[in-house]
DNA sequence: CTACAAATAGACAGACCTGTCTATCTATTC
DNA sequence: GAATAGATAGACAGGTCTGTCTATTTGTAG
């Protein structure tokens, strides 16, 4: 129960901080929101900046999870998926695409937290930092996986490619950023698959 | 001398947004750092926001125009930039690198914008929207110049590798972003300008 | 029923926020 | 020198912010 309010405090807040940022959303609001005292917030977490670092580090996790899931479904729903070892890196931006498809996308809440807590010393913007390392390491993965002459630098490139797809939809507000984003990936991950070059 | 005070505030304005963000910076507080005073302010502009918009309409202004001169500049420093009509569309990125190499820097204030005014019909994130479409369009420029086949998909594509070496580099602090966008903007270009396919 | 732990409402302090107002000062122009 | 326009400092209102405190209520376990 204890845990129970503690879970529904930092949900409430994410939502909150999604829908307005970090700055602008206060304690009161997330406490009117979740339905509980501000003592009880106070129990659980230091401060407002350690609610916000929780937040992130449940949201890293749980949409790193997501993420993976989505992919690996989107590459089975792939036809021949099992004989091209480009299919999961091809549905690392059909994943890419549900996610910023979601209505009420509101872009993300790492690069959100980075932008508003601009101290690099600072553990929030740390807790950005290591979310796109994160992600860094799983696509890295996938292009070693896919047998990429130089999955590094892959890796690299289609993280550009996935943060400038997000905020591209989070200022334009609109669809088509992702299709064009997978359109560049295709181009970039079969130079990098070709045997020779 | 008005004008030089309006001046004043908004380049004050823009520095104090730029380090902080637009929620945790008060009027105050640009007062303060631009030394003037608050009636002042309130004659030149009708609230903060009204600020904020002036704002960043000087500095999409001002990007833009330093951003084409870069480009230009970059291009004409390449070797063999008359005889490559993909001169000037490489030099994108070199300019970038200089931005995004400048010493201080802390990320697109349109980016921040956007994301600090999540409501689309606000119109600082209007403003926002605009500085990304005027980008596309020059790009797009670029593009038909070079003679890409599909000059807008071009620029929808080059404009990914920007904005995600612009948001990697904020997050990460790590300079090699753009590296990597120049590394894969020259694969799309290349493909891009190929005579078939 | 009792005892104990946890959550509650709500007041409160102290700081900061935007925006308004007045009264003073300064510079230019006639 | 006098009048006028613009900038100044600084108080002020009304609100919000984070974080602390107390006194009360709720739920559970013996």
């Amino acid at each position: 129960m204890a845990q129970s309010r503690r879970d529904h405090l930092i949900e409430t807040a994410l939502e909150l901080f999604d829908g307005a940022g970090y700055h602008a959303t206060g304690i009161d609001r997330i406490l009117a929101e979740a339905g509980v005292a501000k003592m009880t917030l106070y129990k659980h977490f230091k401060s407002k900046n350690e609610l916000i670092l929780e937040a992130l580090t449940r949201q890293d996790e749980r949409w790193l999870a997501w993420f993976r899931e989505a992919v690996e479904r989107h590459a089975r729903n792939d036809a021949d998926a099992d004989a091209d070892p480009r299919a999961r890196l091809r549905a690392v931006f059909h994943a890419l695409d549900d996610w910023l498809q979601t209505p009420g996308f509101n872009g993300c809440l790492f690069c959100k937290a980075a932008s508003e807590f601009p101290d690099r010393t600072d553990p929030i913007h740390a807790a950005a930092a290591r979310h796109h390392r994160s992600i860094l390491a799983f696509l890295k993965d996938l292009a070693r996986d896919a047998g990429a002459r130089r999955p590094a630098r892959l890796a690299r490139e289609l993280l550009l490619l996935m943060e400038g797809a997000i905020s591209v939809t989070q200022v334009n507000g609109q669809v088509g950023a992702t299709r064009a984003a997978a359109r560049a990936a295709e181009i970039l991950i079969e130079e990098a698959l070709r045997p020779e070059g």
